[in-house]
DNA sequence: TCAAAAGTGTTGGACCTACACCCATGT
DNA sequence: ACATGGGTGTAGGTCCAACACTTTTGA
């Protein structure tokens, strides 16, 4: 905090923001597979010109980061009112080919039927790309200090009649018994360094569902309990098991009186999320 | 993204340094008590001249936050080479009197034999304060959608011949079932929204204890386990059982073939950090 | 009738909590 | 001798994974 003999860089926010949607079915008895989405923009200036981006803005003067982050998403694609949070902020002083430019990210979660998206202001369009991770290599050295693992991640955004492809290298380093993460892009369809954001938030997701209530926020006001497990199975991506997770996640919600019907099996329950849950006490 | 009509404000890092030091002992046979401490420096300049803070300092033009971090330990306090992560960014407009100066706080932890500080570059003084949380007052609203509730907490940081004293409230809020946490400094005689910054890390802290290997970064190479259990219990702020403790910690240390001697009571082994410890598979 | 999913019960094992107890040391 | 901490064993309860089984519906 000295003299301002210091630049100043220009800051703007970055949003991920996530959502799960229903694949069509093919069967009237079968259930919809789930598809994992995240919502993306289609930049219409330089730099990255026509590249698609996570939706992002400058922060204005007199700005709070939520304001930027909440103005950004309404004017570039019609979303309000979705859960937030702050995830982490990026000062690589090569991220931007504009010069220095931090970015704090932040992760959004929306149930898909609340809102409905529209290109607005400075994008050329707007959409939501299907989420496909594969590991193409991994990696594993031990030493006597601990060890150095990498995993070569192929990301597929699927979007109408394209899709984009990513390729990341997550490094995860035993240093002094620190467990060290850190992403390099390998290649990537998405402009800046969005690939590892996109890396970055799914793996907070995957850590918080398992230990909060935040996958709620995917989930329309009512839903039954095999909806709420397909969701956790996609985050966790995994597969669990039906009465194990209805017993974990009993408290968590509330039946309601409603019932989904016409399935052509036996009606489930519908039911809500319990507000007032809260972890376990000690 | 759009035209550079944007302002660029100036962007800071602010490091929480946490370490644990022993009290004296009064007596040969007891053991010392354990003490948590933060480390401040005192400002030469405006603004709050004359006030603690944490060392910070604005980011260079071509400089990473990790590297300004560490130039800025260094250069104000004599600190390198230790265990940062970073913990949140703070934006709010009016946070710096001098205009919009946007934080990136960092997390540090050390070992208190391992530095010798000494005040350096456009600082006063450096010292380390001994954390003391009293709280003062809670309140509790629930209601159907969730509950509202507050904690005034009193921050006592102790150093020579001095207590700086800060009152904050701590707001836990459910909306639409998600537990947002912020605070409000009530008031402080740190400077900035630093007390802020000072609960959120510890907040943070605490919760890594319980599922990583975080607090071995606050202990000599060597220690006994007796030793690890008091950090354990100074960041959890209870009381934990010994058998159950060692069990629990189990895989995570190495026998050494040292002991701790001279003691006026059995001496005790010394362990090492299991470098290759992973939390549990699954 | 039957495919598909809704929904529940049981069992063995892993882990956690609380407590009790013995051991080794320096003065 | 004894205060102090080092170190370990065990009983009871809780939680969780895995699996099996019954129920209900629409075409």
């Amino acid at each position: 905090m000295e003299k301002e003999e210091y630049f100043k860089p220009s800051v703007t926010v970055d949003t991920i923001i996530f959502t799960i949607r229903d694949s069509e079915v093919e069967n009237y008895r079968k259930l919809p597979e789930k598809k994992f989405q995240i919502l993306l923009v289609k930049r219409s200036q330089e730099p990255y010109k026509d590249k698609w981006s996570l939706p992002g803005t400058f922060v204005g003067k007199e700005e709070r980061f939520e304001e930027a982050v909440n103005r950004c998403l309404e004017e570039k694609a019609n979303v309000k009112n979705i859960y937030l949070e702050q995830l982490y902020s990026w000062g690589e002083p090569s991220r931007d080919p504009r010069g220095r430019v931090i970015s704090t990210s932040y992760m959004g979660l929306v149930d898909s039927n609340e809102i409905k998206i529209k290109a607005g202001k400075n994008v050329e369009d707007v959409e939501w790309f299907t989420i496909k991770l594969n590991t193409l290599k991994e990696t594993n050295k031990e030493n006597k200090d601990g060890y150095y693992k990498t995993e070569d991640i192929q990301i597929l955004l699927e979007g109408k009649n394209k899709v984009l492809k990513s390729k990341v290298r997550v490094v995860k380093e035993l240093v002094n018994g620190n467990l060290i993460i850190y992403t390099q892009i390998l290649k990537s369809d998405l402009a800046f360094d969005h690939a590892k954001v996109l890396i970055y938030a799914i793996e907070r997701l995957k850590n918080k569902v398992e230990y909060t209530t935040i996958a709620f926020n995917l989930m329309p006001k009512t839903f039954t309990l095999t909806q709420l497990q397909q969701v956790y199975e996609i985050l966790l991506d995994k597969p669990l098991l039906k009465a194990n997770f209805r017993r974990k996640i009993a408290d968590m919600v509330i039946e309601t009186d409603g019932q989904e019907e016409n399935a052509g099996h036996r009606p489930s329950k519908l039911y809500k999320f319990n507000t007032n849950w809260q972890p376990h006490v000690f």
